[in-house]
DNA sequence: CCTTGACTTCAAGCTTACTTGAACTTGTAC
DNA sequence: GTACAAGTTCAAGTAAGCTTGAAGTCAAGG
C-alpha cells in the first residue's frame, strides 16, 4: 500500500506538473489505482513513472500524444515498457530521429549552395521554390504541419 | 508600374496562401505598396517575393514570426535581403540548425545508452532524469517550449 | 467547529500560425 | 448595367498540449 503515490508525490519524482498527469490520465495515456480508502484522491502505482518517463522520451522523439497513445495501449494496462518493449521502440524511434536529423542536414546544405548563389529567389533556388519545398518538406506556411489538404473545396487551385 | 504583383499572383509565385500573406502582412513582416489607382487591392513589389522566401526559410530553421520581424526589421522597409545579409544570417541560421543536430545526436546517444542499462527509470536514467531533462532540453510538457518558467507563483517547490 | 491544505472536476484560457466564413466592395468582361 | 471573379476586413475557428481558475470535497490539526 506504500507502493501508491499521491498525484503530487507523483508529479515531483517525475518533473511532470500535475496538471499534465490529470491530463494524460483523461488521454488515457496513463490510469491510477482504484480510488478506495483514500477519499476520491487519486493514487498511483510506482509503474506508473516508467510509463511516465516513456511519454517525456516519446515527445522528445516527436511523437503526438495520439501516437504515444497507441504505443502504450500495445502494454499490459498498468504495466510499465519492459526492457524487450523499449528495445523494439527505440529501433523505431532512432528511425525518426535519424530522419530528422537527415532533414535539417538538407536544409543546411541548401542554406550552403544558397550562399553559393546568392539569390534566395523563388523561381530558381531549389530551396525556396515551391515545387521542391513541397518535394522535400512540404510547404512552409502549411496546414498545419505536413497535413495533406483535406480536398480543396472551393475554387482555390494550386498552380 | 507592372512590377507590381497582386495578392493571388503573389500567393501562387511563393506558394503561400493569400490568407497567410494578409497575415504575414498584419504582422508588419512585409507591406504592400501604395494602394493608389487599385480600389483598396493590396499590389506587392516584387522584391516582396524574397521577403517570403525569407520568411519560409527562417521557419525551417525553426525562428518564429517574432523572431523574424526583428530580423526583417534590420532590412530597408520595402527591401528583400541583399547577399550580405544572407550570408550574415545564414551563418546564424547554420549555428541554429547544428544545435539542433546536436540534441537530437544527444537523444540519440540516450537512447542507445537506455538500450544498454534497460532501465527507463526516472531515478537513475540520465534521459529521463528532471534535473538532466531540465539541464539539456527544458522540462518536459513544459510551459510553451522552452520558456523559463515565470517565476512559481503558489506553492509549486521542484524537488 | 473551523481552518488549512491537498485534492477533485469541469470549463475556459493560452500560444503560434494560420484558415475559414460572413458580409461587403471592386474590377472587368459581356 | 449587370454578373462574377477577385479582393477587402474582421471575427472566430483550428490544432496540440497543457495551465489556470472557480467551486467544491475530504482529512487532519488546533
Amino acid at each position: 500500500m506504500s507502493e501508491l503515490l499521491t498525484i503530487s508525490e507523483t508529479a515531483r519524482r517525475s518533473g511532470v506538473a500535475s496538471s499534465a498527469l490529470r491530463y494524460y490520465e483523461e488521454r488515457g495515456l496513463i490510469s491510477a489505482a482504484e480510488r478506495e480508502g483514500s477519499g476520491h484522491h487519486r493514487r498511483y502505482p510506482r509503474p506508473v513513472l516508467r510509463r511516465i518517463a516513456f511519454i517525456v522520451f516519446a515527445q522528445k522523439v516527436g511523437l503526438s500524444l495520439d501516437e504515444i497513445a497507441v504505443e502504450l495501449a500495445k502494454l499490459p494496462p498498468h504495466g510499465a515498457p519492459k526492457r524487450k518493449d523499449w528495445s523494439r521502440l527505440s529501433a523505431t524511434w532512432r528511425g525518426r530521429i535519424d530522419e530528422q536529423i537527415a532533414e535539417l542536414e538538407r536544409l543546411k546544405e541548401g542554406l550552403t549552395e544558397c550562399i553559393g548563389c546568392g539569390c534566395l529567389s523563388l523561381d530558381r533556388c531549389k530551396l525556396a521554390n515551391p515545387g521542391d519545398r513541397a518535394a522535400h518538406f512540404g510547404s512552409g506556411p502549411r496546414y498545419w504541419l505536413g497535413d495533406p489538404r483535406p480536398s480543396q473545396p472551393g475554387s482555390v487551385t494550386k498552380g
